[in-house]
DNA sequence: GGCGTCCTGACACGAACCTGACGGCATATA
DNA sequence: TATATGCCGTCAGGTTCGTGTCAGGACGCC
């Protein structure tokens, strides 16, 4: 994880920079709120850890600022432990939790951990064509709930096919869609290809246009042999 | 949101129970372990307070074996303030937050409220992938009850993999994820640590798929070598 | 039927991957 | 400071398996 601590005493900033940074993570330091927007500009973090006094602001505007932005970022909020309205208006303007200082530092890291845990991430988007599911970005291709398992060939392949389902699409554009050039030879790789991918997604899943090329078939319904 | 209270102490248990109530929330009210259990077998719901110390067994193991079971749903732990590894505990046993006794009603409310819109959209924490258990803020890892320690670089090469089971991470990915950035020239780092991390997690832990990268096997059951 | 296009099993090559070994480096211990 | 320990990146040799090629057959179209 990318996190960003906002703290502008130099001896916390330090401990818990280190702490954090052993952890594992990337950690930027701003001292200051102008340092932090800085810092937010330049780079994305998954955590923000955010100390509520600082030199030329209150850590809460900051805090309210960015989410008014729409930033889900998860913010720890660091606060001393006296001020029990403070933490409450913070965790109301949109922090997730908070650490009342001084903290002991493996508490730190099982909140960060927690975090990290909940940050897990947001599933990839899933594309259905016919019978097939695809999460492009996992690469992960099911049907009838059984996964199937393309070699990345194949995935290139299907990739290509499924950014234009329904239309069909010549051998040479899906030839440079793999191999990012003309071939200058000809070679029937491309039919091997749309046969392989054919035995694991099903005979009807793609439809050859005889002289034409290749499409999707979005309504096919067949089984896998 | 149904919430679940867990507390034995009838004095607290009435004032929270109100408190929630008065938020717009519905309320159960369990005084033992097993009435907690009886209640979840009965209703579904989005948020737990869970007190630890009950007169039937400890909240603890309560909540780890809620979460063995792969329950998602926030829990938010009650505990006294001196006991600070109590705490890191719960959180560690996968709890989303603690609230210290005796607690500011209104700081209840706040962390209700913070839970309620955190919940809105977050995805299940991970705690289990197939054989594997694993303790990201303890940096614990379990196979089949033993523990297993690994070193710093394959901690974050699993956290990579982990944070999204199933998917296919490729080794530029998992590079980034390692060193924050992008080796500008190659290596096969990745795959020997790759290799060191399967001889400890077990051979079928992770699966290569050639040419695209590497991911978790959330169905490995095979043993480590 | 005749022709061209497409399909598909078989096979061999080589890229991608695995893994044991080694040495540099940092940290701990005395 | 000297020694020991363990982590980590690099390398080299071995292995696996994806991929392109080819050939014979099937199919559609005139």
């Amino acid at each position: 994880m990318r996190v960003l601590l906002v703290e502008d005493d130099a001896a916390l900033g330090n401990a818990v920079s280190e702490q954090v940074a052993d952890q594992g993570h990337a950690v930027d330091w701003a001292q200051t709120v102008s340092d932090a927007n800085a810092c937010l500009d330049a780079a994305a973090y998954e955590l923000i850890l955010l100390d509520l006094m600082l030199p030329d602001g209150s850590g809460l505007s900051f805090l309210r600022a960015l989410r008014r932005g729409g930033a889900t970022v998860p913010v720890i909020i660091l606060t001393a432990r006296d001020r029990i309205s403070e933490r409450i208006e913070g965790l109301n303007a949109g922090a997730d939790d908070y650490l009342v200082k001084p903290f002991d530092l493996s508490e730190l890291s099982a909140r960060i951990a927690a975090v990290a845990r909940r940050y897990a991430g947001n599933p990839n988007p899933i594309v259905t064509v016919g019978p097939l599911e695809v999460d492009l970005a996992a690469h992960v291709l099911r049907r009838d709930g059984k996964t199937i398992t393309l070699t990345a060939r194949e995935w290139h392949l299907l990739e290509a096919l499924m950014r234009r389902p329904g239309t069909i699409l010549s051998k040479t554009q899906l030839e440079e869609s793999l191999y990012n050039f003309d071939s200058e030879f000809e070679s029937n790789t491309i039919e091997v290809h749309i046969s392989r991918l054919r035995k694991k997604l099903g005979k009807d899943a793609i439809e050859t246009a005889r002289g034409l090329g290749y499409r999707l078939n979005s309504m096919a319904s067949g089984t896998a042999s």
